[in-house]
DNA sequence: ATGAAAGCGCTAACAT
DNA sequence: ATGTTAGCGCTTTCAT
């Protein structure tokens, strides 16, 4: 491969300048410049942004940490970000924890070592302390969906509100008088948010009894399979699962079983993947614009990235409910 | 950040001497290296990887291209490339091209710039010159479920042996007389391979003239929408559908039409995606061990870096019928 | 076993 | 406008 030095000797000037003509720095005679372009052209020249890196402290590179690129949630928002920071010539430094801490934090240290310049993180059981090593590196962080740490800026869809929505229709329209909660880990972000939206608005409505139980269950279609035979032996009436993969498991458990949706039991999901529209009783769920957020969190990095003393700030998308047919009603 | 010789200054020692530490070669004494590992872990100490790479040209990185990182399909394997380069500490370089060539080629040349020091690609679009540029700049290529190019391995799922094998089960099991194929645009290769299988076994079986029509659509849950009227009109008792989305989509337009599956129309499709399984009366499909593939992958990406003489070889995955009810049997 | 020195490809002061 | 020099952080000969 071809580098500046190559290009320098065949035009007989200095690496320098080379330098600064590649990079359209001013000072460099029009027709030295294009001459080197043109020289640089033929070698079929690329420049090395690793090398250039070590000079510049700017390595191009931007990580992406997902707890699962094959959840649909998740996917979206990458390709969302993947949108924004392809036109910019970032490169995406992608880190799939698989959900586990460990996996993580040995991400975090690698994004560290590959002097990323900053961090688009999600994550469900990533701390404040493990964030310090961003810290001590000074690397920039967005923190999606999870606003881990005050320290940094974060996008987030309003998870309460869309639980606070969902929770109304299904006590105001659906008239569900047993209710379990399928929940991720006690931990997680969206759980917290998503459970307190829910206890509020019943407690707001003067029904908190309803909410029959609380299951923390892994939360993906497995997880959600698995748990619904519980629902029968707790006679729940309806189920709010934490995501729709968790209530497209739950339904996959209903046809096998042949437990009529929504007449013995209602369910109601959240994310509105594509798939909860297809099944044959439709899916009532929260719909979250996964791919705006992704946007939002990569403009926000690239704008703080630019602008470094920005302070960090938090925006929040509003969710939209979905009503259709797995809770009894369907308005569309 | 420290640096090898904030550490070699610290330990009275030459950079060189740490460098050599720290990797783990022989020629240095027990407590020098034991001093120096602590120091390191006091200081903080991370190798830069970036600047290691301009010597030892191993940056360490791997390319990821996927034509769409929220199509599950690609998701799967992507998670299962992810899940060995990770064990092995390699980064990776996602480029999400949106079925677009010119992104595409443009994460090519990205891709060559940081000297990646392999690409899994899983295409659809590029053609073999395309890859010339890893040709010229010595990177490993594994090409997924598309062969494009003799000069390098390849790992794929056995289309034409899936298609066989549903289409055996269609005519000798399901009975069906009227087959409509819903294809992809007919240069893609999963349409190739999967309509030369229905072809071939059509014809070994006597009934070539079973299959009334192909149709190339667009391949997704929206083209299958669309394209189900038509089946309609040709009369069809069954239709074989390129991926499973598509199939989705046609049994969607079935149950807004009041048409019965498998009674007035048997649907197969290709996949096996998780909804799949889920739809009211389950899909009859190909499952296609995508974690699997991208494993391969990247094991083979991985063998050929450490073994750099060795000749492409090609991996083929056997595909497995999954006999649901959408074709009116169901041994399961 | 350790050090000295050179250099990977590039950029940035500083000089001319 | 261009060249000179130094150096980013690391590895790798070649000496010692």
């Amino acid at each position: 491969m071809a580098n500046i030095k190559d290009i320098a000797k065949q035009c007989g000037v200095n690496p320098a300048t080379v330098s600064r003509a590649l990079n359209g720095q001013k000072g460099v005679s029009e027709n030295v410049r294009s001459n080197i372009l043109k020289t640089a052209r033929k070698l079929g020249y690329s420049k090395n942004p690793l090398a250039a890196s070590l000079i510049t402290k700017k390595s191009g590179l931007i990580g992406l940490v997902v707890p699962d690129i094959t959840n649909p949630y998740y996917a979206q928002v990458a390709k969302g970000v993947s949108s924004i920071l392809e036109k910019q010539g970032y490169a995406i430094f992608l880190c799939d924890s698989d959900r586990q801490p460990q996996i993580e934090r040995h991400y975090f240290e690698m994004l560290c070592n590959y002097r990323v310049e900053g961090v688009i993180l999600m994550s469900v059981t990533a701390t404040e302390e493990d964030l310090e090593i961003f810290l001590r590196n000074q690397i920039k962080v967005i923190c999606v969906d999870n606003p881990i740490s005050k320290k940094y800026s974060s996008v987030c869809n309003d998870n309460y509100q869309g639980a606070c929505d969902l929770i109304e229709h299904l006590v105001l329209s659906a008239k569900v008088r047993r209710l379990v909660a399928l929940m991720g880990t006690a931990e997680a972000n969206t759980t917290k948010q998503r459970l307190r939206g829910c206890i509020d608005t019943l407690t707001k409505l003067n029904c908190r009894e309803s909410l029959i139980e609380v299951l923390h269950i892994t939360p993906t279609y497995q997880g959600g399979l698995e748990a619904a035979s519980e629902l029968e032996k707790l006679n729940a009436d309806s189920v709010f699962c934490i995501n729709d993969s968790v209530a497209l498991g739950v339904f996959s458990y209903c046809q096998q079983h042949q437990i009529k949706v929504p007449q013995q039991l209602k369910i109601a999901g959240y994310d509105d993947l594509a798939e909860a529209s297809m099944i044959s009783v439709p899916l009532t769920t929260v719909h979250q614009r996964k791919y705006v957020l992704g946007q939002k969190a990569a403009s926000q990095l690239l704008s703080e990235l630019s602008n470094p003393l920005t302070t960090p700030i938090k925006i929040e998308l509003l969710p939209q409910l979905k009503i259709r047919k797995s809770c009894g009603e369907d308005l569309s």
